[in-house]
RNA sequence: GGAGAGGUGGCUGAGUGGCCGAAAGCGGCGGUCUUGAAAACCGUUGAGGGUUUAUCCCCUCCCAGGGUUCGAAUCCCUGCCUCUCCGCCA
């Protein structure tokens, strides 16, 4: 949600920013529907002004032990007066509500405008792109060389946009979380977090999800409203919903490593081979609650953190400064990571690191008590794929295999895995 | 699943219709004292919003949502959550 404040105050530098999203702002209907506001919100508050001091006096008159039935007479009809006030305030305040929590977070004066990933900007490259000397494989064919993923049978136990892992590929993907894990643990910095799977409503409206993009949700209930997260990002960034966290905890970095699900409603035809785009998948998230003045540098920090990763697996990849119809609705600025898929020829995301600013926090009422001034402040909030482990899964096995289809162990995974260093088609 | 007890400020906890945004204690902040610190003492200390240049003033909030009433933290209804005991279970 947007600083309701910058709209009674800068409306047109609102109205501009939101172009930028491609969105046009209807300034007039906003400003008649505030003025509106303002209207009866005054009319209603001086009616509960006035109720409020005449109870009182009727309370006073009643104690002294006087008549109070003049003066219940008076307020006769204030009740109902009062009442409609009310009804057209909660209305108005309703509408003002709706049109405020669809409009996206505005845009960091960094991001370069664009239309869609077409026009994001590469910011750096690491890595060498590997040459192979022999045709490639992607890792559908290599899973099925290991029989160690299966879509069918998944497919068979569930639906489509499913998989099975079996033995050591599942063993691999158990091997990456738990390398992700500790590094950013033991060298980065962050809390481990273990959250439910399952939210409600409320945490999906606090961090964007709700109520705008249900339909990319799996709702498991009805009665309370229940989902599964799509990422860890609900859960673990509404730790801090409704709290106000002392200055001496602050800033709170939390990693989480979780299952993802989400329905990729209208993504049919998309990437329908392999494990690129899956109902459920693995991910290990990072997670920054930070003061409002740190949260840039963060976000630097944060990204650095997902890239080391990247780097200790020695898979190349290319850092890309998302462009304005490319980032996300609830980001002021995002970052994506997209690692090399021999496979594929080409970089896919595999992280994507989003700074929302104020925008979570207004809607979470997550707050930070600022010592200098002693009022509590919103806080500023960021995350990260640190990384997505499914996709990691498949740029290992197909950046590390061999000829003959056997894939050699990355150095940091040996521990991991046994003590192998290789992973030999039987 | 059955039975009972509860949800009040940063925390503990009093308050059963008006004098309550709310006692007391703890914690925090400021001060006195002290070379400094501790202790002691004094003062101060909830959040959100409206109006306003600002002060002032006003409104809302005692789990959430409804209701009763001139007036609700307090009474009624619904929901959610927590705790205790029993049963069951990993």
């Amino acid at each position: 949600m947007l600083d309701p404040h910058l709209f009674r105050t800068e409306l047109e530098f609102v109205q501009a920013q939101l172009k930028r999203r491609a969105l046009d702002f209807d300034a007039n209907f906003y400003t008649d529907l505030e003025n509106r506001r303002k209207a009866v919100q005054v009319k209603t508050q001086e009616l509960q002004n006035e109720r409020n001091l005449r109870s009182k006096s009727i309370g006073q008159a009643k104690a002294k032990g006087e008549d109070v039935q003049p003066l219940l007479d008076q307020v006769q009809g204030l009740g109902e007066q009062l009442k409609v006030a009310e009804s057209e305030l909660a209305e108005i305040q309703g509408k003002m509500q709706a049109l405020m929590e669809g409009l996206p977070n505005l845009l960091d004066p960094s991001v370069p405008d664009g239309k869609d990933e077409d026009d994001n900007v590469e910011i750096s490259r690491w890595g060498e792109v590997p040459e192979f000397a022999f045709e490639v494989k992607d890792h559908v064919d290599l899973g099925a060389l290991h029989q160690g993923m299966d879509f069918e049978v998944a497919a068979k136990i569930t639906s489509a946009r499913f998989v099975a892992l079996k033995g050591n590929i599942a063993r691999l993907q158990r091997a990456l979380v738990q390398f992700m894990l500790d590094t950013h643990i033991d060298q980065h910095g962050y809390a481990e977090t273990y959250v439910p799977y399952i939210v409600n409503a409320d945490s999906l409206y606090g961090t964007g999800q709700l109520p705008k993009f249900a339909e990319d949700l799996f709702k498991v209930s009805v009665d309370p409203d229940l989902y599964l997260i799509p990422t860890a990002e609900v859960p673990v960034t509404n730790v801090v919903r409704n709290e106000i966290i002392d200055n001496a905890d602050m800033p709170i970095k939390m990693v989480s490593h979780t299952p993802c699900f989400r329905s990729e409603a209208g993504a049919y035809g998309k990437d329908v081979r392999g494990l690129i785009r899956q109902h459920q998948f693995e991910k290990v998230e990072l997670v920054q609650i930070v003061r409002a003045g740190e949260s840039e540098q963060a976000h630097e920090e944060l990204t650095g953190h997902a890239e080391n990763i990247l780097q200790k697996l020695n898979l190349p990849y290319r850092k890309v400064l998302l462009c304005s119809g490319d980032t996300g609705f609830s980001s002021t600025k995002t970052y994506d990571l997209e690692v090399w898929l021999p496979g594929q020829d080409k970089y896919r995301e595999i992280s994507s690191c989003s700074h929302f600013k104020d925008f979570q926090a207004r809607r979470l009422k997550a707050r930070w008590r600022n010592p200098e001034t002693g009022k509590p402040e919103l806080v500023h909030t960021l995350n990260g794929s640190g990384l997505a482990a499914g996709r990691t899964l498949v740029a290992v096995m197909e950046n590390y295999q061999l000829e003959n289809g056997d894939i050699n162990i990355p150095d940091v995974l040996q521990p991991y895995m046994g003590g192998m260093t290789v992973l030999k088609v039987s």
